[in-house]
DNA sequence: TCATTTACTTTGAACGATCAAATCATGCCC
DNA sequence: GGGCATGATTTGATCGTTCAAAGTAAATGA
């Protein structure tokens, strides 16, 4: 109740006219110095906050960022999404948006919850995550010209797919971690990953590849990056099956892995193998259950990268035009991106 | 761009007033059913759906939960809030609500967004987690009149402390615990909680207590709990450590934690530890660490308590009335609030 | 001196919904 | 057939803000 200041009873108190006040705070350079100053005070002494329906019936504008909020996922990697949503929260709220939740089964449903939103809140801006190949959402979003940043590169390079977006290298990441196994003697190196086809697996892969391959090119002898692979779901189990047959035939020193939970299966694995020196594990994420095992682990900047979405967007609103033309590509350089390196958290495991 | 349909665009279309589209989704009673059902046609033929902001600036209520988003946490346990806050978005959708998101260093500054928040966006009513001894932040909603609901019961029985709240019956959760172990042979069972004085932290710690007591009684010896009790600070490392102590001094074939990090650092320390049989460990939230440790976890109905705090809130944003009053108790009867049983999740470890 | 510019400030109008009150039919009863 | 309750629908007014246009006063110029 203490909250029922409009912006009448602020230029009543302050001897002005509405105009003025809203001009105080959106426009301050038409307003005379003198004024400016005498009317923020009275703001600050009444406590007075533009009501923001009042404001967006007018723009337009609601400083609204929706974002789709997942169960948890397969669980061990749930905390990555919590993590980036509060960097998202706050760097937001720093910019003077809020961040609004819904949840959705499939990307379909996702697309009537947009029409929904869209008709009754009015988002300013979307923030999409786990984009794939032949992603219907941006393409939705694209052609109708609406504002949206994914978090999540578009792994299909159709015009259609151009859109603005901030990743983490997953490659950088994995070739960080090969890197550290190579420092610390280590020759034969595996890879424990997920089946071709998902762009975050296969730029995972790529990184572990590339840094073999290099090392190859130089030592001379190559070495058989296949035998040294394996592609499955992801899990605990299958990271320890995947790492037992790989202990047993290709008898490597080390493994990378795609994520935590391929991992915690490996180190599983690695930790009831026989042999001399023990079995090195690097997983992918950082997450809690990582912490907990003691899981040397490639760290991504979530919090970095939810404050380069919320720029992005930011970047989006303030030129309309820049998205709004869907069809007539404005400029031809690649749309705006941001791509951060992860780290390396060093644990036992490796 | 292809959302501008307005309730006078449905009004004309349908050949009616904008009052009687208005009335057909909010008072259907009144309306003519034959009308009724002509204007919902129209209404889903031009996809229709009503502008928040000016439903808002009329009637005053935004639909908007608000709920505070912190960082992980200890990082164990951060997807719990994590599956909290995925049900109550679900949840909320249902019953027409949305939720926002807000962070908030402590409680000052969360009362300091309040501020903001209700001056702004205006948001219906507020989900506050991780209530505590002598909390500012709910005697400041309630000072206000302002509808909320706890998730966590009020630690206090002050009258000022009189709010609905939903929670998850810790006590109970241990007591689950302890008769698994009693029932698998156990008897010298120890526990590994939090110091004295957090609330959640002697709750769960009096659900082992009371079933051992219960225990000695029915069989004549009480057995020593204080001998079998340990109480440190939340982490891995001291778990671990009072998990080793415990062992060295009361000898226990059981442990039951206060949380998923007490029990991973115990279960290190058990597997360590030589003896006859292995020492069995249980802890608490079922977070997906301890699903990767193959530990057995006290599980928190956590979909199940969002939807409850929905509809408390629900509930209470139809009567106005009832909580709008705040130095009048309206009814002598305790607040409205739901206490959940939580469930054992059986793994590996116990 | 009077028109013209410059620098601020004020005045209606509008955004899209709902509330409250007014209007318009109907049917019923005496 | 007139009076009247009842039901169904319509008509202004309003919520708090910003846009666009209009107003006012002082300063400038011829």
């Amino acid at each position: 109740m203490a909250d029922k200041v409009t912006i009448t009873d602020v230029a009543r108190a302050a001897g002005v006219s509405r105009q003025t006040v809203s001009n105080t705070l959106n426009s301050p350079e038409v307003v005379r110095e003198e004024t400016r100053r005498h009317v923020l005070e009275v703001i600050e002494r009444l406590g007075y906050r533009a009501n923001q329906a009042a404001r967006q019936m007018r723009t337009g504008r609601s400083r609204l960022i929706a974002i789709r909020i997942d169960p948890g996922g397969d669980g061990i990697s749930g905390s990555v999404l919590d993590r980036f949503l509060h960097g998202l929260t706050e760097t937001a709220a720093h910019e003077g948006y809020r961040v609004l939740l819904y949840t959705a089964a499939d990307d379909r449903a996702e697309i009537a919850t947009f029409e929904d939103l869209l008709g009754s809140y009015k988002p300013d801006a979307f923030v999409l995550t786990a984009t794939h190949h032949d992603d219907i959402r941006t393409s939705w979003l694209l052609e109708r010209g609406l504002p949206f940043v994914a978090f999540g590169r578009p792994w299909s390079h159709l015009p259609d797919a151009r859109h603005p977006w901030v990743d983490v290298d997953g490659a950088s990441g994995t070739e960080a971690a090969t890197r550290h196994l190579l420092a610390a003697g280590h020759r034969r190196i595996g890879f424990i990953g997920w089946p071709s086809g998902s762009g975050v697996g296969d730029d995972r892969r790529a990184g572990w590849a590339r840094t073999l391959t290099a090392l190859g090119s130089e030592t001379g002898g190559a070495g058989d990056l296949d035998a040294l692979l394996r592609s499955v779901e992801d899990g605990i189990e299958s990271g320890q099956s995947a790492a037992r047959d790989l202990l047993r035939t290709a008898a490597p020193t080390a493994l990378v892995c795609a994520s935590d939970s391929l991992a915690l299966g490996a180190l599983q694995a690695a930790r009831s193998h026989e042999g001399g020196r023990p079995v090195a594990v690097i997983g992918f994420d950082d997450t809690p259950a990582a912490t907990a095992a003691g899981l040397t682990s490639v760290h991504q900047p979530l919090a970095e990268a939810a404050a380069a979405c919320v720029d992005l967007l930011a970047r989006t609103l303030e030129n309309p035009d820049a998205m709004r033309s869907p069809g007539a590509e404005s400029s031809p350089s690649e749309q705006a991106h941001v791509l951060l390196p992860p780290s390396l958290t060093i644990r036992q495991s490796a």
